[in-house]
DNA sequence: CGCGGGTGGTTGACAACGTCAACCTCGCCG
DNA sequence: CGGCGAGGTTGACGTTGTCAACCACCCGCG
């Protein structure tokens, strides 16, 4: 395997990510964990957010390399799309956080690797509702409709605002079971 | 009106902030555009992210002005109420990620806050199940729902995450109507 | 064979930022 | 009158992103 450093600083950054939050992925740190200097980065990218983007890209594409199931119920196979989404968000938040937070000058491998990680959504949605289980309509809508609750659940759950006033959490995958009762609903 | 410097710093960092993205949110330059030198901040506010708490603070709060309208349909006011959230949102993209993003020390004033709005947003919630037209069931869980899809749909739509491939963006406002029209279907 | 350039690396500098420490200056209360 | 605390100032320090200049190696071409 020959050494590549621009591969080896995406990585680096990622574990740095979620080792200290978003305040310890530094250009330096980053470098020095790698092992060059603290201006090596900018070989391979033109500044820290151009790494950033690289990160985030390639959190997106992982649930490219997971099994797709292709037998069993379609409708259960989105909901596990989605429950994966949001254990995704929890389990790293950071990475959560950093991939769909604000980027000043989109990337294009970033954009690309978005439309692919719907695609893959809206291909169950179509599936889900060929079996007659989801009513029909726009499957982009749908699509978005779940991923908005996905994120939405996520995002919120981080932030402590799902939680009730009293005792216990009210769980993102519940929310998503909720939906997915309202939509599979016979109609 | 004698000279708050406390508010003057929170309302120039929310100026700052829609003004030129987060990054401009410097303590150094809030405390310019108020006219005090660069370490006057530190009398008022332990450290930055405590100016940042009091202005999400001052964002959160901001609904509880707005006329409650008391009368009309406890569905319709419920519908506005989240509209008038991601109309926010999208409206003062900076503000609203702010809000939500991630805090490394919980501010007390924040959470009360952010516990107050939601409490608004039951409230609604539970009148319009009283008038029959939303199902029965814990309204906290509800809620929650509605407001994790409002969440989601703008902080997509911020993202560019929303749009359809071809032309034209999905609307959050749509996607809180698709759930509106999930929800009071005669179940 | 020699050599010129590009790729990837280095060192050193710079300005800006958050934060700390020390000092100053009022207005108020004892 | 004296002190003292709240609010303000100046100056410094270490860290960070970024820029510029220089350098080593490898590869294709004369």
């Amino acid at each position: 395997m020959p050494p590549n450093t621009r591969a080896d600083l995406v990585s680096a950054a990622a574990r740095l990510l979620d080792a200290g939050g978003p305040a310890a992925v530094t250009l330096r740190a980053v470098a020095k964990a790698v092992g060059v200097s603290h201006n090596a980065p900018y070989k391979h990218f033109r500044h820290k957010e151009e790494l950033l983007a690289a990160v985030a890209s390639r959190e997106l594409a992982r649930p490219a390399d997971a099994p797709l199931e292709i037998g069993g119920d379609p409708v259960a196979r989105l909901r596990r799309l989605a429950q994966g989404y949001v254990e995704w968000a929890i389990r790293h938040p950071e990475r959560f956080r950093l991939t769909f937070g604000s980027w000043t000058s989109s990337s294009e491998e970033l954009a690309q690797t978005a439309t692919a990680a719907r695609g893959r959504f809206v291909a169950a949605v179509t599936e889900a509702q060929a079996s007659g289980q989801l009513p029909p309509g726009d499957p982009e809508r749908i699509t978005a409709l779940i991923l908005a609750l996905a994120h939405g659940a996520a995002d919120l759950a981080l932030g402590g605002h799902l939680a009730r006033d009293g005792k216990g959490h009210a769980d993102p995958g519940d929310l998503l079971d909720d939906l997915f009762a309202l939509l599979v609903r016979p109609g």
